[in-house]
DNA sequence: TTGACATATTCCTATATAGGAATATATAGT
DNA sequence: ACTATATATTCCTATATAGGAATATGTCAA
């Protein structure tokens, strides 16, 4: 079997650094095509290709106006992966290294207060 | 060009299912890889091979005990994930919203101030 | 050293890109 | 109708999988 598809899930779609570029941009403001052509310096074809992927995953939304269409974010299909990511992040965070050491230090006092009976 | 090799980065990496289930498992704890094989019902060489992905981007350690292998987790490969994802909170988070609602209120302040000269 | 166990690698194949180039579609203005 | 502008789609190709099967490597134990 090959990879899933980019258009699998919000997983997949990201993994391309342009797309997340695209969102990037995206998160200060609706934009016409254009605006991410000149902005991220690809060719049009390129943009709207990725601009597909991400609309397929939920990513983005479209809007017609003229002959543009301003495409816009939706956080919302990125929120699996922040979920996700989220349990790891103790893995690095000075702020759950304090917190393991007050519950190592709960832990000790619990242990403690065993032969005493509370107190 | 095809899509970047899945050992490129974290972003390639967790995009497959399996490869995030075994990060799942791992963060319970060091483990063989039988353990892997058992917990997520996976052929054994397919283990081996998201193994090695995974320790091509940083994201578990091996450490040699007999003829087992142990792996473990290795968190910090997944914060730059953490921290791109953590920017679209705002997305869906009511935290968010409510600090939108006080933005917005310390703006509307400021602009009736402007003609008071502060207050 | 032979055998059992644990893990890694190799070979195979179907499938899906990403980018470049060319072209199609749609809309506005004259 | 014609043209310019904006965007999407199609065709092409090199490349990289993921999984299955078979096999290789490494280690313990008798």
């Amino acid at each position: 079997m090959a990879r899933a598809a980019t258009t699998a899930d919000a997983f997949n779609a990201i993994a391309e650094p342009r797309r997340r570029q695209i969102l990037d941009v995206l998160a200060s403001g609706e934009r016409p095509v254009n605006d991410l052509v000149r902005m991220l310096g690809l060719a049009q074809p390129q943009v709207s290709k990725h601009l597909r992927v991400l609309r397929e995953v939920g990513a983005v939304d479209v809007r017609d106006e003229g002959r543009q269409r301003l495409y816009r974010l939706n956080g919302h299909a990125l929120k699996p992966i922040h979920d996700w990511v989220k349990a790891y992040e103790r893995s690095w965070s000075e702020r759950f290294d304090q917190l393991d050491v007050v519950l190592q230090e709960l832990k000790r006092e619990e242990a403690e207060g065993d032969g005493r009976n509370d107190q």
